[in-house]
DNA sequence: CAAACATATCGTATATTTGCGATAAACAAA
DNA sequence: TTTGTTTATCGCAAATATACGATATGTTTG
């Protein structure tokens, strides 16, 4: 897209919420992240099986949220155990809720 | 984009968390919240003036903003006064807070 | 009514996201 | 080593998001 030539600087703070929250913005990574609360952990598989999406777009959203740090991937071969990334879980929180006040 | 047949059925607590998040996943968006944070209400023009990007784009970023219930705008003709959607703000809150528990 | 002002909306270009099937990669078991 | 299992990645198509300038809208003032 056109764009201005400036570039802008945005706090740490400002970018790291924008992060996390444009990785929640999608309702199968929502539906995701709730599986695995309850779950506590789970493998892909668990999840191509629930959702009515293509095996390679299931993983297409664990790579997101891999990539804003939410949950994080355990090798238990052939299969990969996906987690939530309590420590940057937490962190999310306390943006979130430090922002929302 | 190719679709499965399915249509896919989230619960509303879903939907309503991923349209917050996904409201909150731009870095300009964030920006304006935390100023309408700070002056409690604010013009379309006072944020003109302070980000880098034209009127346009602005507005228009304001528009996703008051469509996700995040904000509300009040006429004071010629100007338009936003502020923030308290009810709605307290609702995103308690949907992060319990969904990030 | 005309002019000025503030903001929204339109039209357009480009970037990014979302989804799929096909294929590759990594490993276990035979 | 071959086969089966599981998951990631590639390549593509369609949808959506982001940004801009231009224009329209609505209101106050002269």
């Amino acid at each position: 897209m056109k764009r201005s030539i400036e570039i802008i600087n945005y706090t740490k703070e400002t970018t790291d919420i924008a992060r996390f929250a444009k990785a929640l913005g999608h309702p199968t990574r929502i539906t995701i992240l709730m599986y695995l609360e309850n779950q506590s952990c789970c493998f892909t598989g668990d999840l191509v099986d629930i959702l009515p999406l293509a095996q390679s777009t299931v993983s297409q959203h664990l790579k997101e949220l891999k990539d804003a740090g939410l949950i994080q991937g355990e090798l238990k071969p052939p299969k990969i155990k996906y987690c939530i990334h309590q420590e940057n879980w937490n962190k999310a929180k306390e943006l979130f809720v430090n922002f929302l006040k």
